[in-house]
DNA sequence: CACGTAACCTGAAAT
DNA sequence: GATTTCAGGTTACGT
Protein backbone atom coordinates (compact mmCIF):
# COMPACT_ATOMS: atom_id res chain seq x y z
CA UNK A 1 0.00 0.00 0.00
CA UNK A 2 0.78 3.36 -1.24
CA UNK A 3 2.00 5.88 1.86
CA UNK A 4 1.17 9.77 0.45
CA UNK A 5 3.73 10.86 2.52
CA UNK A 6 3.43 14.25 2.61
CA UNK A 7 -0.29 14.22 3.62
CA UNK A 8 -0.28 12.94 7.10
CA UNK A 9 -3.30 12.63 8.75
CA UNK A 10 -5.10 15.19 11.39
CA UNK A 11 -2.49 17.98 11.12
CA UNK A 12 -3.72 21.21 10.55
CA UNK A 13 -2.89 23.25 8.01
CA UNK A 14 -1.66 25.75 10.36
CA UNK A 15 0.57 23.26 12.88
CA UNK A 16 1.77 21.80 9.74
CA UNK A 17 3.59 25.03 8.74
CA UNK A 18 4.85 25.47 12.03
CA UNK A 19 7.18 22.47 11.72
CA UNK A 20 7.27 21.70 7.77
CA UNK A 21 9.21 23.54 5.86
CA UNK A 22 8.01 22.77 2.59
CA UNK A 23 4.76 22.97 0.74
CA UNK A 24 3.97 20.35 -1.61
CA UNK A 25 2.86 21.32 -5.36
CA UNK A 26 2.56 18.00 -6.88
CA UNK A 27 4.21 14.96 -7.97
CA UNK A 28 5.36 13.61 -11.12
CA UNK A 29 5.48 9.26 -11.66
CA UNK A 30 8.33 9.22 -14.24
CA UNK A 31 8.11 7.69 -17.57
CA UNK A 32 10.37 5.15 -19.51
CA UNK A 33 10.89 8.75 -21.55
CA UNK A 34 11.45 10.84 -18.52
CA UNK A 35 14.56 8.53 -17.11
CA UNK A 36 15.82 7.54 -20.67
CA UNK A 37 17.77 9.08 -23.61
CA UNK A 38 15.90 12.01 -24.20
CA UNK A 39 17.08 13.55 -21.38
CA UNK A 40 14.09 15.89 -20.44
CA UNK A 41 11.20 15.48 -17.98
CA UNK A 42 7.77 16.58 -18.88
CA UNK A 43 6.02 18.22 -16.52
CA UNK A 44 1.76 17.77 -16.67
CA UNK A 45 0.76 20.97 -18.38
CA UNK A 46 -1.83 21.93 -15.43
CA UNK A 47 0.60 21.77 -12.84
CA UNK A 48 3.27 23.35 -15.07
CA UNK A 49 0.93 26.23 -15.63
CA UNK A 50 -0.25 26.65 -12.48
CA UNK A 51 2.89 26.65 -10.49
CA UNK A 52 5.47 27.38 -12.88
CA UNK A 53 3.97 29.53 -15.16
CA UNK A 54 5.71 30.75 -18.39
CA UNK A 55 4.17 33.62 -19.65
CA UNK A 56 5.75 34.58 -22.54
CA UNK A 57 7.87 37.05 -21.24
CA UNK A 58 9.25 34.39 -19.44
CA UNK A 59 11.60 33.83 -22.26
CA UNK A 60 11.00 31.64 -25.42
CA UNK A 61 14.11 30.52 -24.88
CA UNK A 62 12.29 28.79 -21.37
CA UNK A 63 13.96 29.90 -18.41
CA UNK A 64 16.70 28.68 -15.47
CA UNK A 65 14.80 27.04 -12.50
CA UNK A 66 16.46 26.33 -9.45
CA UNK A 67 15.59 23.56 -6.54
CA UNK A 68 16.75 22.28 -3.76
CA UNK A 69 16.79 18.44 -2.97
CA UNK A 70 16.72 16.94 0.39
CA UNK A 71 20.89 17.12 1.13
CA UNK A 72 20.57 20.81 0.37
CA UNK A 73 22.30 20.70 -2.90
CA UNK A 74 21.37 22.99 -5.31
CA UNK A 75 19.81 21.75 -9.09
CA UNK A 76 19.27 23.64 -11.73
CA UNK A 77 17.10 22.93 -14.43
CA UNK A 78 16.32 24.90 -17.73
CA UNK A 79 12.63 24.67 -18.21
CA UNK A 80 10.66 25.09 -21.23
CA UNK A 81 7.68 24.88 -23.89
CA UNK A 82 7.86 22.63 -26.43
CA UNK A 83 5.90 24.02 -29.26
CA UNK A 84 5.97 20.68 -31.05
CA UNK A 85 4.87 17.84 -28.39
CA UNK A 86 2.81 21.19 -26.21
CA UNK A 87 4.41 19.73 -23.59
CA UNK A 88 6.47 21.81 -20.32
CA UNK A 89 9.71 20.14 -20.04
CA UNK A 90 12.77 20.19 -17.99
CA UNK A 91 15.81 19.85 -20.27
CA UNK A 92 19.28 21.04 -19.17
CA UNK A 93 20.46 19.57 -15.99
CA UNK A 94 17.50 16.86 -15.75
CA UNK A 95 19.63 14.05 -16.73
CA UNK A 96 22.12 14.20 -14.26
CA UNK A 97 19.59 14.55 -11.57
CA UNK A 98 18.60 11.24 -12.72
CA UNK A 99 21.82 9.91 -12.72
CA UNK A 100 22.91 11.05 -9.36
CA UNK A 101 19.43 9.90 -7.61
CA UNK A 102 19.46 6.45 -9.55
CA UNK A 103 15.94 7.55 -10.44
CA UNK A 104 13.97 4.48 -12.52
CA UNK A 105 10.89 4.62 -14.34
CA UNK A 106 7.85 4.22 -12.01
CA UNK A 107 9.92 6.08 -9.67
CA UNK A 108 8.62 9.79 -8.35
CA UNK A 109 9.71 13.03 -8.43
CA UNK A 110 8.15 15.59 -5.41
CA UNK A 111 8.13 19.07 -6.36
CA UNK A 112 8.08 22.03 -3.58
CA UNK A 113 8.48 24.97 -2.87
CA UNK A 114 9.50 26.99 0.46
CA UNK A 115 6.10 28.17 2.28
CA UNK A 116 7.48 31.92 2.82
CA UNK A 117 9.32 32.31 0.16
CA UNK A 118 7.62 31.00 -3.07
CA UNK A 119 10.55 31.61 -5.43
CA UNK A 120 12.74 29.03 -3.15
CA UNK A 121 11.65 25.62 -5.15
CA UNK A 122 12.83 22.08 -3.97
CA UNK A 123 12.77 18.96 -5.66
CA UNK A 124 12.29 15.47 -4.39
CA UNK A 125 11.88 12.06 -4.97
CA UNK A 126 10.78 8.37 -3.57
CA UNK A 127 11.41 4.80 -5.45
CA UNK A 128 7.75 3.89 -6.79
CA UNK A 129 5.62 2.43 -4.99
CA UNK A 130 4.55 -1.16 -3.83
CA UNK A 131 7.74 -2.04 -1.56
CA UNK A 132 7.38 0.37 0.93
CA UNK A 133 5.13 -0.97 3.62
CA UNK A 134 6.42 -4.51 3.25
CA UNK A 135 9.91 -4.20 3.60
CA UNK A 136 12.50 -1.58 5.04
CA UNK A 137 13.59 0.67 2.79
CA UNK A 138 17.14 0.37 1.67
CA UNK A 139 19.51 3.35 2.73
CA UNK A 140 19.00 6.33 -0.59
CA UNK A 141 15.60 4.55 -1.28
CA UNK A 142 14.20 8.11 -1.02
CA UNK A 143 14.80 11.62 -0.68
CA UNK A 144 14.01 14.69 1.28
CA UNK A 145 14.85 15.93 4.76
CA UNK A 146 11.62 17.31 5.49
CA UNK A 147 7.77 17.33 6.07
CA UNK A 148 5.39 18.41 3.14
CA UNK A 149 1.87 20.07 3.48
CA UNK A 150 -0.45 20.49 0.43
CA UNK A 151 -0.33 23.70 -1.67
CA UNK A 152 -3.84 23.39 -2.94
CA UNK A 153 -6.53 22.00 -2.24
CA UNK A 154 -6.53 19.66 -5.54
CA UNK A 155 -3.78 17.62 -5.66
CA UNK A 156 -4.28 15.31 -8.53
CA UNK A 157 -7.82 15.17 -8.17
CA UNK A 158 -8.39 14.77 -11.71
CA UNK A 159 -5.03 13.31 -12.07
CA UNK A 160 -4.42 9.67 -12.24
CA UNK A 161 -1.80 9.55 -9.56
CA UNK A 162 -4.61 10.20 -7.03
CA UNK A 163 -5.05 7.56 -4.51
CA UNK A 164 -8.60 6.42 -4.52
CA UNK A 165 -8.43 5.35 -1.51
CA UNK A 166 -7.44 8.82 -0.06
CA UNK A 167 -9.46 10.60 2.15
CA UNK A 168 -9.53 14.55 2.54
CA UNK A 169 -10.34 16.81 5.16
CA UNK A 170 -10.40 20.88 4.76
CA UNK A 171 -8.86 22.46 7.49
CA UNK A 172 -8.25 26.27 7.49
CA UNK A 173 -8.50 26.71 3.52
CA UNK A 174 -6.49 24.24 3.09
CA UNK A 175 -7.40 20.51 1.68
CA UNK A 176 -5.47 17.68 3.32
CA UNK A 177 -5.02 14.13 2.15
CA UNK A 178 -3.90 11.01 3.32
CA UNK A 179 -4.27 7.21 3.19
CA UNK A 180 -6.17 5.82 5.38
CA UNK A 181 -5.24 2.07 5.07
CA UNK A 182 -2.49 0.39 6.88
CA UNK A 183 -1.83 3.46 9.48
CA UNK A 184 1.63 3.73 10.35
CA UNK A 185 1.79 2.81 14.24
CA UNK A 186 2.75 4.90 17.06
CA UNK A 187 3.35 8.49 15.84
CA UNK A 188 2.51 9.55 12.16
CA UNK A 189 5.68 11.26 11.88
CA UNK A 190 8.19 8.99 13.07
CA UNK A 191 7.81 6.55 10.10
CA UNK A 192 7.91 9.14 7.61
CA UNK A 193 11.19 10.97 9.14
CA UNK A 194 12.42 7.83 9.42
CA UNK A 195 11.68 6.91 5.66
CA UNK A 196 12.77 9.96 4.20
CA UNK A 197 15.90 11.11 6.24
CA UNK A 198 17.58 7.67 6.69
CA UNK A 199 20.14 8.81 4.44
CA UNK A 200 20.47 12.79 4.52
CA UNK A 201 23.66 13.82 5.06
CA UNK A 202 22.20 17.02 6.60
CA UNK A 203 21.43 14.95 9.25
CA UNK A 204 17.50 16.00 9.50
CA UNK A 205 16.32 12.99 11.41
CA UNK A 206 13.36 12.45 13.67
CA UNK A 207 15.61 11.82 16.55
CA UNK B 1 49.32 1.94 -48.15
CA UNK B 2 47.86 5.50 -47.36
CA UNK B 3 49.80 8.23 -49.49
CA UNK B 4 50.40 11.20 -47.69
CA UNK B 5 49.92 13.21 -50.71
CA UNK B 6 51.16 16.20 -50.37
CA UNK B 7 54.55 15.39 -47.90
CA UNK B 8 56.80 14.71 -50.75
CA UNK B 9 60.48 12.63 -50.78
CA UNK B 10 63.39 15.17 -51.51
CA UNK B 11 61.97 18.58 -52.61
CA UNK B 12 63.24 21.80 -50.19
CA UNK B 13 60.44 24.13 -49.00
CA UNK B 14 61.77 26.52 -52.00
CA UNK B 15 61.55 23.96 -54.07
CA UNK B 16 58.15 23.13 -54.14
CA UNK B 17 57.01 26.85 -53.29
CA UNK B 18 58.76 27.87 -56.79
CA UNK B 19 56.05 25.23 -58.51
CA UNK B 20 53.45 23.98 -55.86
CA UNK B 21 50.38 25.98 -55.77
CA UNK B 22 48.85 25.26 -52.08
CA UNK B 23 50.04 25.35 -48.86
CA UNK B 24 48.57 22.43 -46.98
CA UNK B 25 47.07 23.17 -43.59
CA UNK B 26 45.37 20.62 -42.25
CA UNK B 27 42.84 17.53 -43.37
CA UNK B 28 39.51 16.22 -41.46
CA UNK B 29 38.56 12.34 -41.95
CA UNK B 30 34.94 13.02 -42.54
CA UNK B 31 32.51 11.47 -39.69
CA UNK B 32 29.07 10.33 -40.10
CA UNK B 33 27.63 13.52 -38.67
CA UNK B 34 30.24 15.65 -40.93
CA UNK B 35 28.24 14.17 -43.96
CA UNK B 36 24.32 13.71 -42.07
CA UNK B 37 21.94 15.30 -41.47
CA UNK B 38 23.86 17.69 -39.03
CA UNK B 39 24.89 20.27 -41.87
CA UNK B 40 27.86 20.74 -40.18
CA UNK B 41 31.02 20.13 -40.52
CA UNK B 42 32.95 20.02 -36.97
CA UNK B 43 36.79 21.09 -37.52
CA UNK B 44 39.21 20.38 -34.57
CA UNK B 45 40.33 22.45 -32.43
CA UNK B 46 43.45 22.73 -32.66
CA UNK B 47 43.85 23.28 -36.70
CA UNK B 48 40.38 25.98 -36.24
CA UNK B 49 42.18 28.54 -33.94
CA UNK B 50 45.90 27.91 -35.45
CA UNK B 51 43.87 28.85 -39.33
CA UNK B 52 41.18 29.92 -38.39
CA UNK B 53 41.31 32.13 -35.64
CA UNK B 54 37.96 33.84 -34.43
CA UNK B 55 39.15 36.20 -31.93
CA UNK B 56 36.05 37.48 -30.85
CA UNK B 57 36.23 40.52 -33.15
CA UNK B 58 35.51 37.86 -35.52
CA UNK B 59 32.25 38.52 -34.35
CA UNK B 60 30.01 36.30 -32.18
CA UNK B 61 27.71 35.33 -34.66
CA UNK B 62 30.92 33.84 -36.63
CA UNK B 63 32.02 34.44 -40.01
CA UNK B 64 32.12 34.13 -43.90
CA UNK B 65 35.27 31.74 -45.19
CA UNK B 66 35.56 31.64 -48.83
CA UNK B 67 37.31 28.51 -50.11
CA UNK B 68 38.12 27.62 -54.05
CA UNK B 69 37.35 24.06 -54.64
CA UNK B 70 39.81 22.39 -57.47
CA UNK B 71 38.08 23.16 -60.06
CA UNK B 72 38.29 27.23 -59.07
CA UNK B 73 34.59 26.99 -58.24
CA UNK B 74 34.22 29.43 -54.80
CA UNK B 75 32.12 28.17 -51.80
CA UNK B 76 31.35 30.08 -49.12
CA UNK B 77 31.00 28.35 -45.14
CA UNK B 78 29.79 29.79 -42.25
CA UNK B 79 32.37 29.37 -39.46
CA UNK B 80 31.84 29.87 -36.17
CA UNK B 81 31.94 28.70 -32.39
CA UNK B 82 29.64 26.69 -30.64
CA UNK B 83 29.68 27.86 -27.06
CA UNK B 84 27.40 24.46 -26.29
CA UNK B 85 30.01 22.32 -27.31
CA UNK B 86 33.02 24.31 -27.24
CA UNK B 87 33.52 22.99 -31.15
CA UNK B 88 34.42 24.95 -34.04
CA UNK B 89 31.90 24.29 -37.34
CA UNK B 90 31.38 24.93 -40.46
CA UNK B 91 27.72 25.17 -41.13
CA UNK B 92 26.05 27.24 -44.27
CA UNK B 93 26.95 26.18 -47.07
CA UNK B 94 28.46 22.90 -46.28
CA UNK B 95 25.74 20.17 -47.33
CA UNK B 96 26.06 21.80 -50.74
CA UNK B 97 29.26 20.88 -50.82
CA UNK B 98 28.95 17.36 -49.17
CA UNK B 99 26.13 16.96 -51.88
CA UNK B 100 27.96 18.35 -54.51
CA UNK B 101 31.48 16.32 -54.16
CA UNK B 102 29.24 13.20 -53.20
CA UNK B 103 31.31 13.18 -49.75
CA UNK B 104 30.66 9.69 -47.59
CA UNK B 105 31.66 9.20 -43.87
CA UNK B 106 35.44 7.97 -43.94
CA UNK B 107 36.06 10.72 -47.13
CA UNK B 108 38.76 12.92 -46.36
CA UNK B 109 38.46 16.90 -46.56
CA UNK B 110 41.80 19.03 -47.31
CA UNK B 111 42.17 22.72 -46.12
CA UNK B 112 45.02 24.99 -47.98
CA UNK B 113 45.57 28.28 -48.52
CA UNK B 114 47.76 30.21 -50.95
CA UNK B 115 51.42 30.68 -49.98
CA UNK B 116 51.59 34.37 -51.07
CA UNK B 117 48.13 35.11 -49.84
CA UNK B 118 46.98 33.64 -46.58
CA UNK B 119 43.84 34.68 -46.79
CA UNK B 120 43.05 32.86 -50.20
CA UNK B 121 41.89 29.76 -49.35
CA UNK B 122 41.21 26.11 -50.82
CA UNK B 123 39.47 23.08 -49.96
CA UNK B 124 39.89 19.60 -51.68
CA UNK B 125 38.89 16.27 -50.70
CA UNK B 126 39.99 12.54 -51.60
CA UNK B 127 38.04 9.34 -51.31
CA UNK B 128 38.54 7.28 -48.42
CA UNK B 129 42.02 5.66 -48.41
CA UNK B 130 42.67 2.09 -48.64
CA UNK B 131 42.20 1.35 -52.32
CA UNK B 132 44.38 4.39 -53.79
CA UNK B 133 47.28 2.13 -54.30
CA UNK B 134 45.58 -1.04 -54.74
CA UNK B 135 43.72 -0.21 -58.00
CA UNK B 136 43.46 2.76 -60.24
CA UNK B 137 41.37 5.87 -58.93
CA UNK B 138 37.72 5.47 -60.12
CA UNK B 139 37.02 9.40 -62.42
CA UNK B 140 35.81 11.48 -59.83
CA UNK B 141 37.77 10.10 -56.98
CA UNK B 142 39.08 12.89 -55.72
CA UNK B 143 39.30 16.88 -55.97
CA UNK B 144 42.95 19.36 -56.09
CA UNK B 145 43.74 20.97 -58.98
CA UNK B 146 47.42 21.42 -57.72
CA UNK B 147 50.22 20.33 -55.59
CA UNK B 148 50.61 20.81 -51.66
CA UNK B 149 53.12 21.30 -49.34
CA UNK B 150 52.77 20.87 -45.48
CA UNK B 151 52.36 24.20 -43.68
CA UNK B 152 54.41 24.07 -40.43
CA UNK B 153 56.94 21.68 -38.89
CA UNK B 154 54.81 19.73 -36.59
CA UNK B 155 51.83 18.65 -38.42
CA UNK B 156 50.40 15.59 -36.13
CA UNK B 157 53.66 15.04 -34.71
CA UNK B 158 51.48 13.69 -31.74
CA UNK B 159 48.40 12.69 -33.11
CA UNK B 160 47.12 9.67 -34.41
CA UNK B 161 47.68 10.29 -37.91
CA UNK B 162 51.57 10.58 -37.74
CA UNK B 163 53.00 7.64 -40.05
CA UNK B 164 55.25 5.90 -37.56
CA UNK B 165 57.69 4.66 -40.26
CA UNK B 166 57.78 7.87 -42.00
CA UNK B 167 61.08 9.97 -42.42
CA UNK B 168 61.49 14.08 -41.74
CA UNK B 169 63.93 16.67 -43.04
CA UNK B 170 64.19 19.98 -42.01
CA UNK B 171 64.97 22.50 -44.56
CA UNK B 172 64.64 26.25 -44.65
CA UNK B 173 62.97 26.11 -41.50
CA UNK B 174 59.95 23.89 -42.60
CA UNK B 175 59.90 20.33 -41.79
CA UNK B 176 59.30 17.69 -44.68
CA UNK B 177 57.94 14.45 -44.16
CA UNK B 178 57.09 11.21 -46.15
CA UNK B 179 56.74 7.01 -46.33
CA UNK B 180 59.86 5.17 -46.95
CA UNK B 181 58.07 2.01 -47.77
CA UNK B 182 57.19 1.40 -50.99
CA UNK B 183 58.06 4.25 -52.93
CA UNK B 184 56.82 5.12 -56.22
CA UNK B 185 58.62 4.38 -59.39
CA UNK B 186 59.67 6.97 -61.59
CA UNK B 187 58.83 11.05 -60.45
CA UNK B 188 57.24 11.69 -57.41
CA UNK B 189 55.10 14.11 -58.63
CA UNK B 190 52.78 12.24 -61.27
CA UNK B 191 50.86 10.38 -59.21
CA UNK B 192 50.16 12.88 -56.83
CA UNK B 193 48.87 14.77 -59.68
CA UNK B 194 47.54 11.69 -61.76
CA UNK B 195 45.59 11.16 -58.40
CA UNK B 196 44.05 14.41 -57.94
CA UNK B 197 43.57 15.83 -61.51
CA UNK B 198 42.61 12.81 -63.44
CA UNK B 199 38.67 14.72 -63.31
CA UNK B 200 39.59 18.42 -63.22
CA UNK B 201 37.54 20.04 -65.38
CA UNK B 202 39.92 22.94 -65.89
CA UNK B 203 42.02 20.38 -67.52
CA UNK B 204 45.14 21.49 -64.73
CA UNK B 205 46.52 17.99 -65.19
CA UNK B 206 50.49 16.59 -65.04
CA UNK B 207 50.57 16.47 -69.21
C1' DC C 1 3.69 24.17 -43.05
C1' DA C 2 7.47 21.12 -44.41
C1' DC C 3 12.04 21.49 -44.91
C1' DG C 4 16.68 23.05 -44.21
C1' DT C 5 19.73 24.65 -41.03
C1' DA C 6 21.41 27.29 -36.76
C1' DA C 7 22.05 26.63 -32.10
C1' DC C 8 22.05 23.93 -28.07
C1' DC C 9 22.97 19.61 -25.28
C1' DT C 10 25.14 15.34 -23.65
C1' DG C 11 27.81 11.08 -23.22
C1' DA C 12 31.82 8.85 -24.34
C1' DA C 13 36.37 8.96 -25.21
C1' DA C 14 40.64 10.89 -25.10
C1' DT C 15 44.05 13.48 -22.58
C1' DG D 1 40.58 11.46 -12.01
C1' DA D 2 39.20 15.93 -13.63
C1' DT D 3 38.98 18.27 -17.85
C1' DT D 4 38.63 18.76 -22.80
C1' DT D 5 37.13 17.37 -27.08
C1' DC D 6 33.74 16.13 -30.35
C1' DA D 7 30.39 12.83 -32.57
C1' DG D 8 25.84 12.33 -32.49
C1' DG D 9 21.77 13.92 -30.92
C1' DT D 10 17.95 17.40 -29.93
C1' DT D 11 14.87 21.53 -30.54
C1' DA D 12 13.90 26.09 -32.67
C1' DC D 13 13.35 28.94 -36.30
C1' DG D 14 13.37 31.11 -40.94
C1' DT D 15 11.92 30.54 -45.50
Amino acid sequence: MQINHWLSPPISAAAAKIHLSKEALFEKPLTPSDVGKLNRLVIPKQHAERYFPLNGGGGEKGLLLGFEDEAGKSWRFRYSYWNSSQSYVLTKGWSRFVKEKRLDAGDIVVFARHPDDLGRLFIGWRRRGGQEAAAPPPPNSGGWSGLLYPAHSHVDIHGKERNRNSKRLRLFGVNLEWDEEEPTSGSIEEPFLEYYSSHCPTGHTAS
